[in-house]
Order: structure tokens, then C-alpha cells, then sequence
DNA sequence: TAGATTGTTAATCGATTAACAATC
DNA sequence: TAGATTGTTAATCGATTAACAATC
């Protein structure tokens, strides 16, 4: 209802679209590779495994970048999606905790294709320092401050062991991190304005085993023979 | 208000209550390591990291296993939770994709000491067979459909690469798996109660950027010089 | 103009939270 | 009995979905 300037691009998307975006994204990304020059809101919502109804309602959100009657242009949404999660930009990011998890997420291919640029591996372990994972040195964690402030990094990763998670994350935060990926198996508390999205894998499993169980169980659990 | 048996035990947990049990049953984990015997839902809540209400409310979907006046006995309502979700008992899991992040995962201790028990590592290329990751070897993709036979297994983790993700999910449904963790960056299609939940890397790493670009970005977005 | 498909409204559904009666 | 804390109700909030007017 509210007129809408062309400077105006509609703030306040909700964290359900948020997190979205990059699945719509990869999905997109996917259609450009099979030279689809456009798209149906149906056919996106198909390739992203969502209703059609909620990818149309995400997508006002950003904008009206699709055409009635006719669909989107794959490759101008992509972009203006892009754009909007920021992805357009290089991102430098932080990795702390070389271990097997640690070279794994530096060698992960994923996330330099989509913008984000691993400027530094940082262990606390002397016996890590020198090694060189994914064609980066791994430094001394102490070297955090300095890597931060040089590169901007807004990004940081953990992936150490949990009692070692809370500090990393201090430091990080005192660095001028601002957001952070945590895999390590702990609750962080961070300060107001810092965002923290963790990765835990024993819980996904867990979930996983409780569904497992659920769909098992009610044979077992009722007693109810045929 | 419905009077409940001791065998009826409140079931159709809702999906973010199932999500947040394992994080309750870290948290008491971490209590009963610390030889607390006792908490409140304030405590727990702030162990776990969320709000005290919502604790409460969603301990009350597995029954009713505080004392009012008094708390939680932490050492039974680990139990009771770790029954509600199924970790009581042993978990056979397979991991399919054996390159970095199936290496880190076929390492990773959370699993084994949550009641998961990694028993086979595969992976279609025949370079990596016979090699022996965690002390287990990697055999050829094709062994599948035995091993599942074999230990039973209900739970399968995908780790290969996005093109391969989807034959490796309809295999495993086909050999019985009906739960899927999968970290391949597409969206797989499965048939009706088989469960799947992705982990997505770059996906949890856009969504942060956004984050940042939106905390930073007011500035430069609006033009407002102060 | 007729057919197709978006963008938006309104309805529904589910999740979170505050408040408090029940009760230890 | 008084204080503490649960378990539950009811209010609020946010997310999903169906339906359809707008419009290409």
C-alpha cells in the first residue's frame, strides 16, 4: 500500500526469508548454469524444495522483480538476491581450530565460490603453527587482533574444542568480529549486536534418532500386536 | 486437563521443542559433570541458552519430571530426555563421501560418545578404498545395501559432492535408511517419511553476511552523513 | 482480448512468552 | 505457614499458505 521510492528497497526482511535467499540463490545459480533464461515463481519454488506461495511472499520482501504472466529473469534475480544477502562483496573470514573440522572448512571449495575469502587458519596448538592447509599458513592464535584489523574480517569461524569456544569468541568480539559460525559443541554468549549461528552436529543426529525412534516406536511402545 | 497413564507419555513433541532436547540434555550433561544434583528451569534455561519459560513448556511435552518448590533432579531429567530422544540406545550410522568433511566426520568424538556408532565409511571412488579413516576402512559405495542389512542401519550421512548427493539418498532409501543428514549443497528429493536435515555451510555463512552487510549498510545505503 | 503468473491480502498455523494457579 | 518454583493457560508474535486481484 505504502509508495515506494526506488532508493526505499524495502527493509526488514524476516530471519524464515533470510534464511532462505541463499537456497533460492544456489537455485538460480543452478538454472543460469542450464542457460534458463527465465522462470515461473513454480519452477524456482520446485528447484528450492518450497511452496511457490512462499518463495513469491519472500521474494516481495526484496522487491518486485518479476514480470506477471511471465516469470523472472534467472539471471537479474539472481543478481539482485546476491546483492541483498551481500554475497556481491568479498568477505574476508577467519578460521580458528585446525583440527580435522578446521581443514575441512578450509578446504572447502563452497565458500569461495560465493564470496567469501579465508584470509587466515589460527590454532592455539604450537605444533599447528607453519603447517599449511589449503595453501594458507596456519598461525599462532594470538595473531587474531592483527588479522582482523588488517583484513576487516567481520567473519569468524570456530571450530576448536567447546571449553576453548567462549574464549575464541571473546577475543573474536574484543577483535571487531561481528559475527560468528560456531561448531563447537557450547552455548556462547556474546554481546548485544553480535550474531552467532552455530553448526552442531551430534544434535542434527539426535534429531534425527528422535524421528528414527518415533517411527519405530509406536509398534514397540503401544504393545498393540495385529 | 486429560488424565494421563504412566504408559501414555504426551506424545507430538512439536519439531522446536525435538530441535531444543538435545541442547537441555548437553546442558545437563555439562550439570552432572559439575556434580550438580539439582536445578531450576532458570538455571537450565540459562545453560542451554534459552528463555525459562519456554524450557518449562517444552519439558512439559515429555511429561512431568520437576518438583515445584524445588527443580529439576539433574540426573533424571538427563535420563528422561536422552529416552525421549532415542540415545539410550546405539545408533549404527553410515557415512557416504569420504574427502574432507567425511574424514572430519568419520572423526568426530561427539558422535560415538552420544550414542552413535559410525560402522561403516564409503565412498564410490576406488582410490580411497582400503584406506582406513578412524579406524575404520573405506569400502566401495556398492557395499551399501549389506551393510545397511547388516547392522540395521537407520541413519545415513551424506558428505560427497552436490552431483552425486541424490543417487547416494536413493540408494540409501532404497537399501532402508529412512533418515538422511545430508552436507551436500543441494536439495534432495525423498520419498513421503523419510527425514532429511541438511547442513549447509555456505548457507549458514550467507546468512551472517547479511547480517553484517545489514548492520554496516544503513550507513551507506541511507547517505546519511551525521 | 485471453491466458498466465506475479505480488499481496487475509486466514491459518505454530512457536514464544508472560503470567499465575498449583503445589512442593 | 511462607517462599520457591513448576506446569499450564492465555496472549502475543511470527511464519506459512491459500486465494485472488492486478497486470503483463
Amino acid at each position: 500500500m505504502t509508495a515506494r521510492t526506488s532508493t526505499d528497497a524495502g527493509r526488514d526482511i524476516p530471519e524464515a526469508t533470510v534464511a532462505r535467499l541463499p537456497v533460492y540463490l544456489r537455485a538460480l545459480t543452478g538454472l543460469a548454469e542450464a542457460r534458463t533464461a527465465t522462470c515461473s515463481s513454480e519452477e524456482l519454488a520446485a528447484a528450492a524444495g518450497v511452496n511457490s506461495a512462499m518463495l513469491r511472499k519472500d521474494l516481495s520482501y526484496l522487491g518486485s522483480y518479476g514480470t506477471r504472466g511471465v516469470g523472472y529473469d534467472v539471471e537479474y534475480l539472481r543478481y539482485q538476491i546476491a546483492r541483498e544477502i551481500g554475497v556481491t562483496q568479498d568477505w574476508p573470514v577467519v578460521i580458528v581450530g585446525i583440527g580435522n573440522l578446521g581443514h575441512a572448512l578450509a578446504n572447502y571449495s563452497g565458500f569461495r565460490s560465493r564470496g567469501f575469502r579465508v584470509v587466515a587458519l589460527l590454532d592455539a596448538d604450537p605444533s599447528r603453527h607453519g603447517e599449511v592447509v589449503a595453501g594458507i599458513d596456519v598461525q599462532p592464535f594470538d595473531d587474531l587482533e592483527e588479522i582482523v584489523a588488517e583484513h576487516g574480517v567481520a567473519i569468524g569461524v570456530i571450530a576448536t574444542p567447546a571449553v576453548a569456544a567462549q574464549d575464541v569468541a571473546d577475543r573474536m568480539v574484543a577483535a571487531g568480529v561481528s559475527s560468528i559460525l560456531n561448531f563447537a559443541p557450547t552455548v556462547l554468549s556474546v554481546p548485544e549486536g553480535v550474531d552467532v549461528r552455530k553448526v552442531d552436529l551430534s544434535i542434527e543426529l539426535q534429531i534425527l534418532a528422535y524421528h528414527v525412534q518415533r517411527k519405530n516406536g509406536i509398534v514397540e511402545a503401544e504393545e498393540e500386536p495385529a
